[in-house]
DNA sequence: CATGAATGAGCATTCATTCAT
DNA sequence: TATGAATGAATGCTCATTCAT
């Protein structure tokens, strides 16, 4: 049920693993998707062989390291909802998602770029977050905290759009609260 | 000094310069930068040959390209701010350019990713932009339209976050008027 | 209907390619079809690019060595059939694809080992033997020449296997005499 | 002096030994001897390591299970020579060695295009069959049953020929036997 | 000046072989 | 001793760029 998982995987297997998807997310947002993979291998300190035996594709890999990210993304949403209600909550998340996917909008847009389907395995925790955003939507907008027409399309290109504004903003911390601030209030009813 | 020139450029060079321009931006936004410059020199009806010859490399092309979709944007963004008082001005120049460059986003995440400094060249008809918003904000701030402490990064950063959520929209037109709603009234003071 | 020629082939375009196939017949028959394509161009005296722009792929290659090979086969038996009446010209053709196809077991072996369907470009040149070898059979059975009962693929059982006991036994000419005469006496009636 | 020695082999060892060889065995003649090691091991049911145990290298494991296929072969043969007086007995050998061999041109080309010496450990048994068939030859011809001039590679040529013939042909029974007769024939003074 | 053939560095991927578990 | 994960050299193929025609 939780597909990524096929046998128990040996010790070492795993942490090459880890290493791998860990040097993969560092090394694509740093340098970008069109790093060779022998990079990625010497980043994780594993040979090309080791890389190609746990993802056999560089597609593959790169799949992995976006599964990985809208997993914690889901985990870390579906706390921050539960400890408040509903609109609150919907605004939590929305901050939280539109702050962690640093870099993701160069990602997606390479992804796509390559003519990738990456639905297939992302849809899974994609769908965890949609589903969630779409319950907080429609209750917060029962609790008239939120504009009543929006749609969840609408929400997550807004959350897209947010994404990217901040990736373009850089760290300035306080451009980044004003930017969230501007979109958070458009949320509301007017 | 005489070796940059740009001569005159005789009628057919010139027609084969536009000839590229047009297919380099359909191909480059219906297949993704990754295309292989033969491609868009077929699509163009010409060698590679003749595409060399006009941007000396790859990267001069998508320059080139995205020289020319500022240029048509800055110009209608000008045209819009010369009728309007400076809030509405504003706001439609907002509009017209996250509307316009539909696909951008997919554009220079590429051009990011491939590390290439795409400034040079931008910084002329980009600051055309940068200037014109800079005087419509402060004006608009002025006159109580906008938020009192957005900064012209802030409203760059919008302006690019707006775009993201359109492209990511689709061709869904009450969607996107429904996105650009919530930003534009998360402009205005609260 | 011709099928290799699709557009006239600029001069050195077509010396190139020339050179290419003439490489390829040489090293794969020296050194078996496992050589690293860069070899080929090597030995051909071009980059491994042009070698790819004439040939889409190694198969590719080894399919047109050997539908070169085919051709000039065909074109040799066409000629000695011409010569004779049918027996003899059944027999002299037959010596005559035995002798010329050196090496070709390896490069069969390999082929379909490497489970490339070489037939589809091969169908050709092959279907010209063939026709021309079912039709000298056909006569020289009517005659009384050879035995009744051999069918057209027993015949060209025969040919390949004459061929690899040929390509076995070496340069040594006494014994590739004794050898086609065991298999040609064979094939008379007794 | 003493490294290289045949120890008895523990019997589980053994039984993995004769696992690999049926395995390749199989694998090799099902698709081609460019299979990964690794799915002859997985066909034997062993890991990769121990089949690098028992063959230090996969050249070492073709040779093997050609060793055995000529073992069984030359077995086969001198039951069948016993049983009968020289002539028919050198016929019977040769359909023997002819029909048991199937596939064998595909391996025998492989390795010779892989420009792997097979000499030194396939001597042994193909000596044996060789003897065999000198002294068949010799006592065949001395009764006028053979063709006198033919000399063993001669017969060892056809042997070859006949089997790539065979292979070629494929099952059609009534199709190998007037091949065989064919050569058989031809053997057969005139 | 336009053309498209030639070039070759660069990249994803495979696979025989080794070695930690 | 068996296992299968790790290794990395080797290979087929692509594509930006150059240059002969």
């Amino acid at each position: 049920m939780s597909g990524t998982q096929d046998r128990p995987l040996r010790a070492d297997a795993a942490r090459n693993r880890a290493k791998l998807l860990d040097a993969a997310t560092a090394v694509f947002a740093a340098r970008g998707v069109g790093v060779p993979t022998e990079e990625i291998a010497r980043a994780a300190g594993v040979g090309v062989g080791t890389l190609f035996r746990h993802f056999p594709t560089k597609e593959a890999l790169l799949e992995a390291v976006m599964v990985r990210r809208l997993e914690t993304i889901a985990a870390g949403a579906a706390r921050v909802a539960a400890e408040s209600e509903p609109a609150d909550a919907l605004f939590a998340c929305f901050r939280l998602i539109a702050e962690q996917s640093v870099g993701k909008t160069a990602f997606a847009g390479a992804l796509a770029a390559a003519g990738i389907d990456v639905h297939t395995s992302l849809r899974g925790p994609s769908a965890a977050i949609r589903e969630l955003l779409a319950d907080l939507l429609h209750r917060a907008q029962r609790a008239g905290a939120v504009r009543p027409g929006l749609t969840l399309p609408d929400l997550l290109a807004l959350l897209v759009g947010a994404n990217a504004a901040l990736d373009q903003l850089g760290p300035d911390a306080a451009g980044r609260g004003r930017v969230l601030e501007v979109v958070l209030t458009g949320l509301r009813p007017h």
